[in-house]
DNA sequence: CTGAAAGCGCTTACAG
DNA sequence: CTGAAAGCGCTTACAG
C-alpha cells in the first residue's frame, strides 16, 4: 500500500503538506502542488479513508436506516436511496444502506460503533422511537417523513396536501364526483402512525370536503392481493365509484388487477390513481400506470443533503416539502357517464352475471 | 466517546486485555472478564470499528458491486443484498451496496480507498473487467455469477442446466410439446457476454433438443414492454406455442399481460414460466404467477460467505451452483389440446377477429 | 506557505 | 494470563 509518507518522500514535502493539499486546507504554492501531484500520480496513491476517519472524526459516510422488515424495499425505495447515494458521493461522502428496525434497538448498536456521520431515516413515523435513539446519541439525521412534533428537526417530505389536491383536481376536471380514497391499515400499531397513510387520509377528507364530494375511505395493507380485495369490496358498497385514489403502491397494482377481474375495465368504468408511485413500478403493468409520482428523486437529495450539511457544522436546510406529481399513463380517464345512472346500472349488470 | 481506555482503567486491567476479551483473541480468567464485562456494561461502551480497521487492518465491511446502471434493482437483487446482508452480519461484517458501472473504473477508485476488506461482483459477465480491476488490486473477492475462464475464481451461480430440465421437464409432464425460450438480445453489447442469457439459452437448446422439441428462441431486452412485444411476434410466428420460458423477470411481467391484451388466456392458452423471478415480484400479478423461483438468498449468503473466509485467510468454499426451483402460481397448467390442431384453430380465430 | 509532532482508538507482537 | 509499547495512516493545532 503507498501512503502518505511516500508520496511526501517523492515530492520532497512533509506529509502535512501532502495533507493540506489533499484537503484543500491550506494553501499550497503551485510548484509544490505540482511536485506532490506527480509524486501521486507515479505511485498511484489513493487516501486510506479509514485512517483519515479516525484522525479527523469523521467517516465521511452517512448510513440510510431503511425498516426493511415493515416496508417492502421496493422500486420507490430504491429511488430514494440511488439518488441520496448519487447526492453524497458528490459530497465526498458514502452512504451505506442499513436495514435496522422500526423500534431503534439495532440502529442504537450501529451508531455507537462510530462507522456513520449522520443517518437519513426512511419510513419515519408520527412518533419514531429511533429519533431518540439519535438524539441521545448527539447523532446528527435527517428525516424523510415527519413525526408529529418537529420542534428542529431536519426533515423533508412529500407534500400530501398538494398531492391531494392535485389528484382529486385532476379528476374532478375529468368529470369525476365519486372518488374514494384506498389507505392503510389504522389500526395495525405499525401503520397507524405512519405518516403517508394518515396525512393522505387527512388530506383527502378536508379536499373531498372542500369539493363537495362525498367521502369514502377504505383500507388496504400493502399488498397486491388486499389492493384486489379491497375493490371487491368497493365495488359491493360502493358500485357508482368512478375512481380510486389509493396510496400503496403494491396495493395499486393489485386494484388494477382486481378490477380487471371483476370484469371492470380501467380506465373506462373505474379510473386508478396511485397517490406515490415509482414509475418503474408503474412501468411493470400493460397499460402503464397513471400515477402521481413519488418525489424519491427529490428528496432522497434533500434529505443527504440536509444531513451532511449537520455533519459539517452548518445548519441543516430548512425544511421542504414535495408533492407528487401526475405522470400519465393509461389508468386515468373521464367517468363512462358522468353523473347519469347508465354507468352504474351496466355495471350492476355486469356484477350480477360474475 | 467511550473508549477502551476508559474501561481498562475502570476494570483495572490494560487496554491489551480489554482488547484481547472483545475479540476472543486471548484467554482471559473468569475475574478479569467479569470485572470488564461490568466496567463496559456500566459506561455503555462500544468498540470503535474505526480504530479496530486501521489498527488491524480489516475494517469488516465487505462491498456488493452492483451495476445499477445496466440491470435494473429489483426484487431479485433486493434478495441477494437481502440475504448477503444477513449473512455478513453474522459474522461480524457489515456490507454495504456499490452501483458501480460494469467496467472496473469507479470499482478500482473505490477499492483503492481502503474503506472494504472485498467485494461480492453481482450481475458478472463472461469476460469482466472489474475481476482483473480486483485481482490487480489484491483485492478478495467472490462472483455471484461466473466468467468464462473460472480458474480458481471463487464463485456460485445460478444451475441453469437444471433449472431448465427441470422447467421444461414440468412443463412436458404436463402434456405441452410447443416450448419457446424467450431469452435477451445477443446483439446488445452489455448482454451479449451476460451469463443467465447465454447459459439458459445453452441449456434450453440441448435439453429441448433432448426432449425432441422444435426449438425456438426469441429474444427480448429486460423491459415489461419488450416482455410485450416478444409476445405479439410469437404467436404471430408460432401460433402453435403452449409454453413460454422466460429469462428476464421484467419481461415476463410483460409477456403475461401482452398475452392477455392479445386475447389470449394464461395458462389456459399458453402457459407462462419465468426461469428467474423473486417471489414478491411473481405476487405483483393476479392471478400470481408460476415461476422458477431464483436462488437469490442461497446465492447471497454463499458468496458472502465464500468472501469472507478468503478475508480471514482460509480457502474460499468450492464453487456451487444452486438451480432456480418451482414455485407454483397460476400461470402453468397442462395446455387445452395436447397435440390436436384444435387448440391452434381457436387461436386462429380469436387471432383474426383482433 | 511549510514542517515537526501529537494524537485519533484501537490491535498485536513481544516480554514476562 | 496480563501489560507496556509500537504502530496502523492519516489530520490538525502549533510554530516558524
Amino acid at each position: 500500500m503507498v501512503t502518505m509518507r511516500d508520496v511526501a518522500e517523492r515530492a520532497g514535502v512533509s506529509i502535512a503538506t501532502v495533507s493540506f493539499l489533499l484537503n484543500d486546507t491550506k494553501p499550497v504554492t503551485a510548484t509544490t502542488r505540482a511536485r506532490i501531484e506527480a509524486a501521486m500520480a507515479e505511485l498511484g496513491y489513493r487516501r486510506n479513508v479509514v485512517a483519515r476517519a479516525l484522525a479527523s472524526r469523521r467517516t465521511h459516510i452517512i448510513a440510510m436506516a431503511y425498516p426493511a422488515l415493515d416496508h417492502k424495499f421496493g422500486f420507490s425505495a430504491a429511488e430514494f436511496f440511488t439518488s441520496a447515494a448519487d447526492a453524497a458521493r458528490k459530497q465526498d461522502y458514502h452512504l451505506v444502506l442499513w436495514p435496522v428496525g422500526n423500534d431503534g434497538t439495532e440502529l442504537k448498536e450501529l451508531v455507537g460503533q462510530g462507522l456513520v456521520d449522520g443517518v437519513v431515516l426512511m419510513e419515519v413515523q408520527l412518533d419514531d422511537p429511533r429519533v431518540t435513539v439519535l438524539q441521545e446519541t448527539s447523532t446528527p439525521f435527517a428525516l424523510i417523513g415527519r413525526t408529529s412534533s418537529l420542534e428542529g428537526l431536519a426533515h423533508v417530505d412529500i407534500d400530501f396536501d398538494r398531492t391531494v389536491e392535485d389528484a382529486v383536481g385532476h379528476l374532478y376536471e375529468l368529470g369525476h364526483r365519486r372518488i374514494v380514497l384506498i389507505s392503510g391499515n389504522l389500526t395495525d400499531p405499525v401503520f397507524s402512525t405512519y405518516g403517508p397513510y394518515v396525512r393522505s387520509e387527512s388530506a383527502y377528507r378536508r379536499v373531498a370536503a372542500e369539493y363537495g364530494l362525498e367521502i369514502v375511505v377504505m383500507e388496504s395493507s400493502g399488498s397486491t392481493q388486499s389492493g384486489q380485495e379491497a375493490m371487491a369490496q368497493l365495488v359491493e358498497a360502493h358500485p357508482d365509484t368512478t375512481a380510486v385514489l389509493i396510496v400503496n403502491e403494491f396495493a395499486a397494482l393489485g386494484a388494477v388487477a382486481g378490477l380487471n377481474r371483476l370484469g371492470y375495465k380501467v380506465p373506462e368504468d373505474i379510473s386508478v390513481l396511485p397517490l406515490l408511485m415509482a414509475p418503474e413500478m408503474a412501468a411493470l403493468t400493460n397499460p402503464q400506470l397513471t400515477i402521481m409520482r413519488t418525489p424519491g428523486p427529490e428528496l432522497g437529495q434533500l434529505g443527504t443533503e440536509s444531513l451532511i450539511r449537520q455533519v459539517e457544522g452548518a445548519d441543516p436546510l430548512p425544511p421542504q416539502l414535495v408533492p407528487a406529481k401526475l405522470y400519465p399513463g393509461a389508468t386515468v380517464a373521464g367517468p363512462r357517464a358522468p353523473r347519469s345512472k347508465a354507468g352504474a346500472g351496466r355495471r350492476a349488470a355486469r356484477k350480477a352475471r360474475s
